[in-house]
DNA sequence: ACTTGCAAGTTGCACATGCAACACCTATTT
DNA sequence: AAATAGGTGTTGCATGTGCAACTTGCAAGT
């Protein structure tokens, strides 16, 4: 086989460089409908996780996200200097808690609605098809994965 | 609606942070099967369009590969670095193009059978139902942006 | 030929991402 | 108690990502 035809066939069916692809456009229609609101589309993700879970441990959200630690560490280093989240105590075993701060919980809420219309727009972009097939296949792998 | 539901809501069914955590698993398959081969999967991706379609601009890569021109220019920094790329004449319509090196050819040729067998473990990592939905995703996406 | 204007490419900035190595803290072992 | 082992969080390094502003190069119109 030609180095050409290589090439061709990797383009055609590489799973990880499409789903980057969607992912980026994703991000943008995120981003850009966010961006008014001062908040980032990873950043709205930990944010809603660290709200709904009062005091979980940065160990737990890269689990929960599948994130490298060291990702973790730095994205709520982010979210600590906007004054979203803050460290709290935790009873019990080793590790620091992240909890929600006033501020983190209006950014949240103003983000809501927003966060709402881009899910809409992201329907337009990709096509209900797209859309469809994307939701099916992270529910299929969260519920692989709780398994 | 209280915060905490928002917050919920958001991690139930948001389309772009499912997306990218998909795209964190298949990235750490993938970058993980290749690093012996000494190439990323963001960069295989570029290489393997470039060598598919022999004096491509920046511009049109980053239009196929749905990436911002920034970007591109400089993840083909680190191509040229790395001595796969180069820059070559275009002949007919003017301006200069990015080109295959016999080194960038074969790193392309080691990488393949990997990145094969990469595809495989992401199925077995993912389940066959997300791989086959994702797939679906990318390809009616595909097709939609061809119209 | 000159100018003007746009498209293409680059760079500064900020954040996202992961690996490897390190620092810390706790609990278990001796 | 001291030593050690394991889990947790941080940091240096490299890359990926996009926006805004800048630079450059080419082409159309005068």
């Amino acid at each position: 086989m030609s180095t050409v035809e290589l090439a061709r066939e990797i383009l055609r069916t590489c799973v990880c460089s499409r789903t980057r692809m969607l992912d980026r456009i994703l991000t943008q229609v995120f981003d850009d409908a966010l961006r008014g609101v001062g908040i980032g589309s990873t950043q709205l993700t930990m944010l809603a996780l660290v709200a709904s879970l009062e005091g979980l441990r940065a160990v737990e959200i890269g689990k929960m996200l599948e994130m490298e630690k060291s990702t973790v560490s730095r994205c709520l280093a982010v979210l600590r200097k906007r004054g979203w989240v803050q460290t709290i105590e935790r009873k019990g075993g080793g590790g620091k808690g992240i909890g929600v701060t006033d501020q983190g919980n209006k950014v949240l809420k103003r983000a809501g609605p927003v966060w709402r219309k881009a899910e809409t727009r992201a329907r337009d972009v990709l096509g209900a098809d797209t859309m469809e097939s994307l939701k099916i296949a992270a529910d299929s792998f969260l519920h692989l994965r709780a398994k």
